[in-house]
DNA sequence: TTCAGAAAACTGGTATACACTTTTTGCGGT
DNA sequence: ACCGCAAAAAGTGTATACCAGTTTTCTGAA
């Protein structure tokens, strides 16, 4: 994207770290799906093909690794992490149960100008989705839903919480769509969802805005549902 | 610890690698206490006392770093990392929630050895606590304790909920005890919570399991009550 | 084709060097 | 004594080279 030949080229304020930039490029290689599941990553070609050295991109990979998107064994090369549909489900199970109560802790918490970004970036996907249609507008969606989520998340004020969401239960654009229902069925529901859930926060109704939350995301993995029942044993 | 003068020095199977040794080392002096908050962490240093080169610290630093126990800034030198109240109830409260969660599937799906296990660690707890007395205790129970724990956490199936509650939510001893009721108090409720927990995953019974979990969770950190009651809005 | 053994490729780790920052030190002025 | 501030020292971030231990690929014989 950016037009750098060598190094970072930048001329904002912060230079990113070399593995700053390491990280976020292979990252994005995976979650959009240039990669894909078995890839081999190797050290040396990711190193000239991002242009720093072996050492910031063996960095990079450690940390993908421990978020679980690249898999790493000793002296092998590493690889794209593969997702069975057991995974999809583990990680929407856990987002459900995770985002959920920081939907709940948002509601009492969120500032007007943070309700105001999410009903500006609802618009937003909405709009593109009705200018581009249903398969062009996925690249772009995937940019503003992943911010919607991540604003209601700070909101939480739970910085392991947001930090948890943010690094340990992705899953990679391509996985998602193999086990999620088609792109034409879902689309219409998530806007309406998104828009409930933004009443309810406008509301300050934390159980609202839970339930909505969970009902969100177990309905885009239809297979992952039947365990919110135990959740409310608690009582 | 070891009497290796240069490098692995185990004659047993796996060597553990480099970064593996750093890591566990440099966590065990933050979680034990034998470094506390606000301590430096010189890459140099730990270099020459864990006697590895400074790459291998480096990783096990960002490691440590990512869960929370380090904190590291761009050419800052690392230090141990700071945990106020807040920080504790934030983590406990993240616990009682996946912990809670955990326990509820375990309880449809521990083995029977598991379920030996856990009584076995709880008998020797208990044995434990008679002989030693409240204080001296406490190195060998922190031990025993965390892998009662984590067989729950293992019997849940789900390894990235393993993942998080093992890396992501420890609190260093000493900064527990800070926070927490005095020993004295908490130890024989301990006891009880323990055993009511396998005695519901006897049963089989998610719901019990999965309050008992909650009840322990939450009874070490009064100060975190009051969140629960979100819970179960959800239904 | 299949398989074993050799060759190549790759990772994990060490050592060294150097640019860029932070941190400490020390000095002059008040 | 205390401040401010510049110079020196310390420390991190990255590059590079090199080697040992493994895996992966290649090659040639059965």
């Amino acid at each position: 994207m950016t037009n750098e030949t060598t190094r970072d080229g930048a001329k904002d304020g912060a230079t990113q770290s070399a593995v700053e930039t390491a990280y976020h490029r292979i990252r994005h290689l995976i979650l959009t799906g240039e990669m894909r599941s078995g890839d081999k990553l190797l050290e040396n070609q990711l190193a000239v093909a991002i242009g720093v050295s072996r050492t910031p991109i063996r960095e990079a990979l450690n940390r993908l690794n421990a978020e679980g998107l690249v898999v790493l064994e000793r002296y092998r090369r590493g690889i794209v992490a593969d997702f069975s549909l057991d995974d999809a489900i583990e990680i929407f199970r856990l987002r459900a149960i995770l985002e959920g109560h920081a939907t709940s802790r948002a509601a009492t918490r969120i500032s007007e100008a943070d309700l105001q970004r999410l009903q500006e970036l609802e618009q937003l996907m909405e709009t593109q989705f009705e200018e581009l249609g249903w398969n062009e507008h996925l690249e772009g969606f995937d940019k503003l839903n992943g911010e919607f989520h991540a604003v209601i998340a700070a909101a939480a004020e739970s910085p392991r919480l947001e930090k948890i969401l943010a690094s340990s239960l992705e899953l990679p654009a391509s996985i998602f769509n193999r086990y999620s229902e088609p792109v034409e069925v879902r689309t219409r529901r998530t806007h309406a969802q998104h828009r409930e859930i933004l009443a309810a926060l406008k509301a300050r109704n934390p159980e609202w805005a839970q339930a909505a939350m969970n009902a969100h995301l177990f309905s885009l993995l239809p297979t992952a549902s039947g365990s919110l029942e135990h959740e409310d044993g608690a009582k």
